[in-house]
RNA sequence: GCGGGAGUAGCUCAGAUGGUAGAGCACACGGUUGUGGCCCGUGCGGCCGAGGGUUCAAGUCCCUUCUCUCGCCCCA
């Protein structure tokens, strides 16, 4: 009978990528609740109309990159691919606008992309991400993205980059697509890839990201968002950049980036980090002014981004282990009842630490002792528990001395003798 | 969806021309009375990814398939 493997594309997570996935939790809930953001957790499952209509019918993730299936009444469901979407559509369902101005909320956890698994790109992946519901305001953008650079700085993170951009709105776009689909057209179609010849009629923008050379030496002047948008659009951007200036923030002001879902407008950012691969962007947001009222909600703006954890984690340094108390050696099975709660006293007391239950050779513990990278070694054999006594051996210098473990009294000193700075509960 | 690389012990890997498997590390137990790390010894441990085929004989050759991995596409 063979075994059971895991899906693939999913992993179990564990040991240092567990470690770090937790400080990034930590540590994501409390820079985002210095900006006031509350922690948001919606379902795994949304109905697939809600994807659909927000990250947009045509990308690619819609598209084939999605976990659809029909659940047992035949209503199509699927596992949510990104976070907004969901986010979006709890801030109306529980009428968040109407209690207050802005709505802060981030999230952190899976989702489920259907994709080739490769270096930083799992089927089952992790997302820190951050939505800020209501204001217009430039200022907004800003906060969104210094917030993020917190962030990513808390972690321990520095080689990295900031790319921004401004994609227009819906008055100006159509204007900048036409634009850009005549500038294409002019160009001579045989230096652009077979990708790009089709994007520019389905989605012109799409083309200004192509990797492929020709196509980037053929870009290269093509008309820029800024250049051809609005008045406003063009005012709300400076003043993005503006507010980061003058707060002394390194950006690369970046053309060419784009999104690749549908529901963005206005800023758009990008970080991406050198050092992990072709996956190299780690996080990723902007503004979404349309799309609270594209799924049904009021006309309310908003900007987000998320990060994916499993790209952040590739960049973080490990900790270290928490470092052990003890190690709590029994050498007799008589003596397991007295080692079992003394062991658990010290807990109590506020101790790390581990007893081992082999009651095998001393050889043999102080083995599982010294693996176990434990300060002190705690013996309590036939003499020890006699006398209501453990033989206390420090792991370092070797020193042993016998302690009384008789009265509550003797406890606390051994618990002091153990870690000095302690303060018993 | 499309390419490249790889699947042999828990881990990292050897196994020319086909003859039913090895090392290092790890793990367990020892190296005379109850003392770790170093050293030494012994031991445990493998349907050689799975399924077919060729052959007297397949880890080794052929086909299929699965998985992992790197990249493309796309995205965080």
């Amino acid at each position: 009978m063979s075994s059971i493997q895991k899906i693939k594309g999913f992993a179990d997570i564990y040991g240092e990528a567990d470690a770090l996935m937790t400080r990034l939790e930590n540590t994501a809930r409390d820079i985002f609740e210095r900006y006031g953001y509350r922690e948001l957790r919606t379902p795994l499952l949304e109905k697939t109309e809600l994807f659909c209509r927000s990250i947009g019918d045509e990308t690619d993730v819609v598209q084939k990159e999605m976990y659809t299936f029909d659940d047992r009444k035949g209503r199509s469901v699927t596992l949510r691919p990104e976070a907004t979407a969901g986010v979006m559509r709890a801030y109306i369902e529980n009428k968040f606008g109407a209690a207050e101005q802005v709505s802060k909320f981030f999230t952190v956890g899976p989702m489920f992309r259907y994709e080739r698994p490769q270096k930083g790109r799992m089927r089952q992946f992790h997302q820190v991400n951050a939505e800020c519901i209501g204001p217009s305001e430039p200022h907004a953008d800003a906060e969104v993205i210094m917030m993020l650079l917190l962030f990513l700085r808390s972690i321990g993170l520095s080689d990295i980059s900031l790319e921004i951009n401004t994609l227009g709105c819906r008055e100006c776009r159509p204007a900048y697509n036409e634009a850009l689909k005549t500038f294409l057209e002019g160009l001579d179609q045989d230096t652009l890839c077979e990708d790009c010849r089709r994007r520019m009629q389905t989605n012109p923008l799409r083309v200004l990201d192509c990797k492929v050379p020709s196509c980037k030496e053929q870009i290269a002047n093509a008309p820029t968002v800024l250049d051809n948008a609005c008045p406003e659009c063009k005012e709300h951007f400076h003043t993005v950049l503006g507010v980061l200036d003058k707060a002394g923030v390194p950006y690369h002001l970046n053309h060419k980036l784009v999104r690749g879902l549908d529901y963005y407008s206005r800023t758009t950012f990008e970080v991406v980090s050198n050092n992990i691969g072709a996956q190299s962007s780690i996080a990723g947001g902007g503004r979404y002014d349309g799309l609270i009222k594209q799924i049904g909600g009021g006309d309310v703006p908003g900007i987000g981004f998320a990060c994916g954890m499993e790209r952040l984690m590739q960049l973080m340094q490990a900790q270290e282990e928490k470092t052990k108390d003890f190690y709590l050696a029994v050498l007799s099975a008589e003596g397991l009842d007295t080692g079992l709660l003394l062991a658990q006293q010290l807990r109590e007391a506020g101790l790390v630490g581990e007893i081992g239950f082999g009651a095998k050779s001393v050889k043999s513990q102080m083995r599982q002792a010294g693996k176990s990278g434990a300060q002190f070694t705690l013996l309590l054999g036939e003499e020890e528990l006699a006398q209501q006594q453990i033989l206390v051996k420090n792991m370092t210098s070797g020193e042993q001395t016998a302690l009384a473990t008789g009265t509550d009294n003797d406890l606390a000193a051994l618990a002091h003798y153990l870690k000095p700075g302690i303060e018993s509960r």
